[in-house]
DNA sequence: ACTATATAGTTCGATATCGAACCAAGGAGG
DNA sequence: CCTCCTTGGTTCGATATCGAACTATATAGT
């Protein structure tokens, strides 16, 4: 049926599949995290750790890719959290500056070493290998994807 | 630094990208998609024209991996739009039975239209053979986290 | 300088989702 | 049969997220 073709194409296939991954992933990852935190916030502080604190809350959004009204939200509950503070940003006073608290940098390493435990109980039956490959390609699909969002 | 390695392996690099992924291609879905129908709506009317309709709601919770009081919700979404039909099961009075409507079909089939048209101007940017080898290592992956959630 | 436009964040209403509590029906053992 | 446990669905409260409207500040064009 020349109707479906359209629709199992190979990019629709692999992002169905990107669709339940995720799914799956976050699930697992919050039913591990401590109470209260989503995968979103432990994501915040990991990209702050990596990256380095300092950066606006858009700059923020723009990496995780979601909207600067849900980063707001999310900030606010690490704030409250005392896992960051936002600070005036010296060049622009419409803009903030996340920084990470010591507690927050403690909380992170916490959370990685929980989630390491739980990832490393099923990671043996993955070829880690393989998964390395596909690092590559998934990030190109995504600088495709937002370039056209 | 030890302390990081732990968390920068494949695995996680593979799902942080992946969810990045998915967020993504559900923003630029929902976008292109019909007025009030999400992406998920359209996921189950996918499924069921791909693999039949008549199956149970949580058949259909357990394809699309999420909970089944979201499914109850879905359903009902769809229900309302006459876009399917639940029917009492006939071998399980607890049970229903799912099934696509004249008016759930056409909607999906437009529905993939637009959708292979809002892909079709990307996809290009993209290796059509790359990805079909991505998808069967994406699917493992899925099972392995299904098998441990 | 002055106005217009763009940008950073916040706020608000709507919706999807989860998890847990709940209800109803099936099935298993005695 | 009757109780106990399981299972399919629904309901409910909480939360994450989005998109759009709004405020304040910055930047550009004239």
């Amino acid at each position: 049926m020349k109707r479906n073709a359209s629709i199992d194409t190979p990019l629709f296939q692999v992002l169905t599949e990107i669709g339940i991954i995720a799914q799956l992933s976050g699930a697992l990852f919050n039913k591990v995290l401590p109470e209260g935190l989503h995968v979103s916030h432990f994501a915040i502080l990991n990209h702050l750790a990596r990256i380095g604190d300092g950066q606006t809350p858009l700059q923020i959004a723009g990496a995780m890719q979601v909207a600067k009204g849900t980063m707001t939200h999310s900030l606010g509950v690490l704030e409250r959290r005392g896992l960051v503070v936002l600070e005036p940003h010296p060049d622009d006073r419409r803009s903030k500056r996340v920084m990470l608290t010591d507690a927050g940098r403690a909380f992170r390493i916490a959370a990685v070493d929980i989630l390491a435990q739980a990832m490393g109980g099923f990671s043996s039956e993955i070829d880690e290998a393989d998964l390395g490959l596909l690092v590559p390609k998934l990030a190109e699909l995504r600088k495709v994807l937002d370039a056209n969002r």
